[in-house]
DNA sequence: AAATCGTGGAG
DNA sequence: TCTCCAAGATT
């Protein structure tokens, strides 16, 4: 790392001088409870502030506690992350306070090897936690201090790469301040937040803008170098909507994989005859194309679903295990990706 | 190392 | 409208 010239000493403290007089009134900012930090942490993961905050509160009101968490049935646990997305996160933050309660009598550890080995604790999140709940001087780094960063020292390896991010914590572990480590973090996330933006970075209220060798440079624009995310892969899908007596038929998504553990109405990837095929085969269900009802295109980071909706005359039913039919007055009981939220809420003729 | 895994907001 | 992207972890 090519430190020579930093001023550690005074980027620290001008720093620190600005996040003490800036800092954002947050719900998870309100005390340091280890668990409360935990949780913000894993839901701001790749979530704006804005998005997270209402679901924090209502997580907290539900689940205040690491053992009120950990008892929770995990359907709960999705339900209150229902379109929040990236579910995995719910599902390893339940195990992962499971653990804590079993191997640690619920207290979440203070050491980066045991706290690194919890479901769902990767390097950034472990960082968090043990500087802003415990006060260890260890790096946190995530997108914004790899921006913020990025800029100020000259990093131009390219942060998709897994391996930048060692470099980066190698930096931090040189500039973190050990008497306030807490402090240091956030504030360098809520710089990269609210100036050091990734685009038209707001340079002229930078209080460590005199400490930024990209700016002197002329290049903060430039940084971080990233590398361009491929476009996602469309897949026409043909969804199913049954109707009986006033109740829909959903099903459960697999535990693992995309969305998993949510609820969706029927579907296949391919054509209308392979949807009643599939309705056959796995729902023990015969039945014909009414019409298709709508179409509707939902995009993931990786995925575009061009969906087409199909009202569908059921003939002949039997039973299936992982299946419901379920009136429309009972489906916010079940966690709903959005797009079936959508369709959903389109399709529904009380509604509209 | 590169893919997978969601969503909604900003420009 | 379209592209980028926001406090990443897992495999």
């Amino acid at each position: 790392m090519t430190l020579t010239g930093f001023q550690t000493e005074q980027f620290q403290h001008d720093l620190l001088y600005w996040f003490e007089r800036n800092l954002r009134d947050l719900p998870w900012r309100k005390d340091r409870d280890p668990y409360k930090i935990w949780v913000s942490e894993i839901m701001l993961q790749q979530t704006r502030v804005d998005t997270v905050i209402p679901y924090f509160e209502r997580f907290m009101q539900r689940f205040p506690s690491i053992d009120r968490l950990a008892e929770a049935d995990l359907d709960d646990v999705i339900k209150q992350w229902e379109g929040l997305g990236y579910y995995s996160r719910a599902r390893n933050l339940h195990a992962g306070v499971k653990e804590v309660q079993e191997n640690y009598a619920g207290k979440v550890p203070d050491e980066p090897d045991k706290i690194l080995e919890i479901k769902g604790i990767g390097p950034y999140t472990a960082g968090a936690i043990l500087s802003i709940a415990y006060d260890k001087p260890e790096p946190a780094v995530d997108g914004n201090v790899m921006r913020v960063l990025s800029r100020i020292l000259h990093i131009e390896d390219d942060i998709q790469k897994a391996k930048t991010r060692k470099r980066f914590e190698a930096a931090i572990r040189e500039i973190i301040s050990v008497e306030n480590p807490s402090f240091f973090n956030q504030a360098l996330m809520e710089l990269g937040a609210l100036i050091c933006s990734p685009k038209s970075p707001k340079c002229e209220y930078c209080p460590v803008v005199g400490h930024c060798r990209a700016k002197k440079l002329g290049i903060q624009e430039l940084l971080p170098v990233k590398g361009k995310a491929k476009p996602p892969k469309p897949l026409e899908m043909k969804v199913a909507l049954l109707d009986r007596a006033g109740k829909i038929l959903i099903r459960k998504r697999p535990e693992q994989g995309l969305l998993a553990g949510l609820w969706e109405l029927p579907n296949v990837e391919g054509t209308v005859d392979q949807l009643l095929d599939h309705l056959h085969a796995a729902h023990h269900i015969s039945g014909q194309i009414r019409g298709k009802r709508m179409e509707y295109q939902h995009t993931f980071s990786h995925l575009q679903w061009k969906m087409e909706v199909y009202e569908i005359e059921v003939d002949e039913l039997d039973s299936s295990v992982g299946e419901v039919w379920v009136a429309r007055s009972e489906l916010d009981q079940y966690s709903f990706p959005v797009a079936f939220q959508k369709i959903l809420a389109e399709t529904n003729p009380t509604c509209k």
